[in-house]
DNA sequence: AGTAATTTGTTCGTATGTATC
DNA sequence: AGATACATACGAACAAATTAC
């Protein structure tokens, strides 16, 4: 079953990070390997460029991401996740 | 001089959490009391509301402001800040 | 060398929902 | 009931960085 996104009581762009951040720790997403494109994400999941921004910053803040302009958005190695 | 915002190379949400600090730190707005209200500072300073929104959020993940739904954002006590 | 395509980040204006007073 | 205030979300435009040709 596709993962989608509801109208429900938990905003979009939480749900957007749970998603990939999921895909990430279970390795779905490896280190060093980038994120789906803005434009992708807009795409596929319906959902507003910002929205996806958002969810973003959450994974960066978390530690997971990192942003390399002009490029991508890459999975941290690792090493450098939070313990 | 008046505090005002410049299209600098410094994005405009970092220029408001900016502002926004020193005013926190010098003590011109105290903890317990709450930051202007998007509506005035979307007026003010003539940015548009996410751009006032990403500031704050600034502050928020500084540990210095706390949002009270439906009331403002609150300037958090002194002991709450960061060492 | 230069142009086009891709990607991220910033910013705008607007609309809607929810909470508080 | 009405006014105020914050959070979320949309869609659009533009700048800067990178890559490919």
């Amino acid at each position: 079953m596709p993962v989608e996104i509801s109208e429900s009581d938990v905003p979009k762009y939480q749900q957007l990070a749970d998603i990939m951040r999921r895909r990430i720790l279970s390795g779905e997403i490896q280190p060093r390997h980038p994120l789906p494109s803005k434009k992708q994400v807009v795409g596929e999941f319906g959902v507003a460029p910002n929205t996806w921004d958002r969810a973003v910053q959450v994974l960066r803040d978390e530690g997971l991401v990192h942003t390399v302009m002009g490029l991508g958005i890459y999975v941290r190695p690792r090493e450098d996740w939070p313990a």
